[in-house]
DNA sequence: ATTCTTAGGATTATCGATAATCCGCCGCTC
DNA sequence: GAGCGGCGGATTATCGATAATCCTAAGAAT
């Protein structure tokens, strides 16, 4: 593909960003540190310089992003070799990175038969929503405080979101919108809480593709307002109750 | 390849069976097969022959089995040579094992630096139950109903339990309560939910070991009996909050 | 025309070897 | 004797090539 390349040495940054489609990438990039983050979790207390040394873990970080962004569509098939190719790397650290994200349930592949983004039904998708509310309701009564600071970033978050709704920018609307979501789930005191619901997430990046109920969509972002009031007036378990109602809502929208 | 086996064609089995430390192999045999479900089902529909043909598949269903037995101690080393070596085969299909094992949160390793079986802290094992009752109480209230035939199984993994306890069996006891839970969870429309509450179960491993305080274990044991009453007269609501009750009932055991 | 068989091309799965990195140990300096 | 810097063994990371498998489609048989 954009074969030989410049400067950067195995798997230049360049290439990747300068490739393709590009809308907010600031903000895609938040999301993906996130995700990074998640796994850092998950492997260290302090993960940190992991991806930057091996081959594989950038790879991993470079297909996800593109899976992120929209790039690689969902049930797009991803080849090993031409990946490879692309990276300027053999076949096995791409084969591994693959495993990675097929294990995390973002990619499937059938021996023999290849790799693909993963697709998500309507009835995964209505059951990720489920799990997504009642995960939320839980971590919100695990909050030990909601600081008043983190009620002025919801509220930024939200005003954002207002903002890219009328600006017809859906990707940026799913991007403030789990930006709202993740800043009440991190203050949760139980990590397994807050790794189940980043993994949820993952599985959830089909973007708002599947809301194509556009003309419901101001009327359910309204709906971030009453939690951000509870959560400031301290009533942990009653925003625990409109977090699982507001994802239980799209629910209807999905068969 | 490897050609000149025996009978099983790569990773033979026997080697694995005859090494080390052995109790109740079918019923491990058992938990080894639902998680091997688990993946199959988020793969594809019907899971099944996957891991027949691929070593890496293999080979990551053999080092589950004995992460999960006992075999490998939380924290040990896994050697890719050495376990290439042994299940006679070339360093890159353990490495794809691994990298999965990585994924879901079974193995933890650094670049350059090894693989290891991930231990739990006791505060991880605390909020791993609370999520499993978090979830067990969710995935209750989804059942659409639950049939006199699944109260009869519960029945009977409980008086298996007991059986254990009083046996002093505690990989049997782990096992019949893992069975009983997981009976419940099963009827669960949600299959996001089953999925979490699965992944879950891979980290609860950490058999009974941490249930240190055996003294206590009968009286938890016990517990179980009034969430069956409450399935099999149809209160599944009431249901959910004993599960979860159950569940948080072993925080305090931990810090 | 339809079905069956079977080359051919494409892609994955695995191998064996090499490069990169880490860790402990040994001698050296002070 | 203590600290330091670099050798050597061990292990991982990556490579390039080969074997195994799948898919397609052309051709033969009915």
């Amino acid at each position: 593909m954009n074969g030989h390349e410049t400067v950067q040495p195995p798997l230049d940054d360049a290439s990747v960003a300068s490739d393709p489609v590009r809308a907010s990438t600031a903000e895609i990039k938040s999301v993906i540190a996130s995700m990074i983050a998640e796994e850092g979790e998950r492997n260290s207390a302090a993960g940190t310089a992991l991806d930057r040394n091996c081959a594989h873990d950038r790879v991993r970080w470079a297909i996800l992003e593109r899976i992120m962004d929209g790039t690689y569509q969902p049930g797009e098939r991803l080849k090993e070799l031409t990946l490879a190719r692309e990276f300027h790397l053999s076949q096995a650290p791409v084969r591994e990175a693959l495993r990675k994200l097929e294990a995390i349930g973002v990619v499937k592949s059938e021996p023999y038969r290849g790799a693909r983004v993963r697709e998500l039904s309507p009835t995964e998708l209505r059951d990720a929503y489920q799990l997504r509310g009642i995960l939320e309701q839980a971590a919100t009564e695990f909050i030990a405080d909601f600081p008043e600071e983190a009620v002025r970033t919801l509220e930024t978050e939200y005003a954002a979101m207002r903002a890219a709704v009328t600006a017809g920018d859906l990707q940026g609307v799913a991007c403030h919108n789990r930006n709202f979501h993740r800043c009440i789930v991190e203050r949760c005191q139980n990590q397994e809480i807050l790794r189940a619901w980043k993994s949820l997430g993952i599985c959830m990046r089909a973007r708002l593709n599947v809301q194509r109920r556009l003309d419901r969509l101001p009327e359910a972002i309204l709906s971030h307002q009453p939690i951000i009031d509870a959560l400031r007036t301290g009533n942990l378990r009653y925003a625990g109750q409109l977090l699982r109602d507001h994802s239980f809502g799209f629910v209807s929208d999905l068969v």
